[in-house]
DNA sequence: ATTTATATACCGGCTGGACGGTTTAGTTGC
DNA sequence: GCAACTAAACCGTCCAGCCGGTATATAAAT
């Protein structure tokens, strides 16, 4: 993963991944125009096409900061996480909330794009989350509430993401309590 | 929401909201275009826009078919709901996993064809939702359950809609019954 | 030291094709 | 005779990708 320019501040990539995330938002993932990153991003149309050579390249570049922004939450969690079951299921709960936090509809919009452009380059995060699901029957003392936990923190994400959540700062907080007992403690009264 | 055609057999309108759906699934939410929706339906341009005047109309369309599709589960169900706590919730998940089942990327392809689009056509939805979390957070004898039970299932119809989903048709029954769990005795120990 | 060459990073105009939507004129079946 | 279409042409717009240029910097050759 390493690519031409990358000294001094924000790289032109990176630029562009952001003016394009912020675009998804804005005006939906399928009026999503070269033209328009490229203004956002404060450069030509042919610039961009020097740093991302065709639109697939620039939807892939979106996905794959999606997942790397998700594992290096992870990993940057992992070191201070308290111990206790169902580790995994923690993180990966932890990670994505804290993306959740005001931006998710940003970090995940190259989802929408892709979706929007061609279901086919989703393909590497269907990796991630088999291996995911994966870890998370292998080392959870208790799979079930793991399993529940990752869904209801990717179901709330999906709202987000979607611009669907009807869910105030008060809720969202409520919820991610609600799915650190569960993955601590069970649930039940 | 009446509409002008309606005798016989299959309606125009309703094989023109499946021949969408199942274009989305196919080719990407973002490619819809009304000549493949009207050849897949199998009939002329002409005849889609006699059904649908405008595209924004035929997005409408398959939100509000989702809508009413999950709506009608919803309320089949509830004559035979076992009794117990949390009843709206167990509705609302059961509702939603039912509909799951194989055919969840064409039934909710309406929301990625609309967010492709235009956001705003998200709007019926965002209203039905909000409706679904007052009523939950009302009528429910554990409203913590209550929420992260809807979530995950959200969480899992997001990820069979985007065609992400890891899971055999063992998981999902697993998370089935996790979730009834859940519901009806918290899940601890 | 000066010229030449090569690479990076970007500009911006152009084009060919596709798409949404309209219109018109005709057809089928109840 | 009207509803529900078909068939086909047509228009304006939009947009991805290409291509010829430009500016700067570093390196090599002379």
């Amino acid at each position: 993963m390493l690519f031409p320019c990358s000294r001094g501040r924000k790289s032109s990539r990176e630029k562009i991944l952001d003016a394009a995330a912020e675009l998804v938002a804005e005006i939906g993932a399928g009026r999503l125009t070269l033209e328009a990153v490229a203004e956002k991003a404060g450069l030509s149309k042919g610039g961009l096409l020097y740093n991302f050579p065709s639109k697939e390249a620039l939807l892939q570049g979106m996905i794959q900061r999606l997942i790397d922004q998700v594992s290096a939450e992870k990993e940057a969690l992992r070191g201070q996480a308290p111990p206790g079951p169902n580790l995994e299921a923690r993180l990966c709960t932890a990670a994505l909330l804290k993306l959740c936090g005001g931006q998710m509809k940003e970090t995940a919009s190259g989802m929408l794009a892709a979706t929007a452009e061609n279901p086919k380059l989703l393909d590497p995060l269907r990796q991630v989350i088999r291996e995911t699901l994966k870890t998370l029957k292998e080392t959870s003392e208790d799979v079930d509430a793991a399993l529940l936990g990752w869904l209801a923190v990717e179901g709330l994400s999906s709202y987000e993401m979607h611009g669907l959540s009807p869910f105030s700062d008060e809720d969202r907080e409520r919820i991610l309590q609600a799915v650190n007992r569960l993955l601590s403690k069970g649930i039940a009264p």
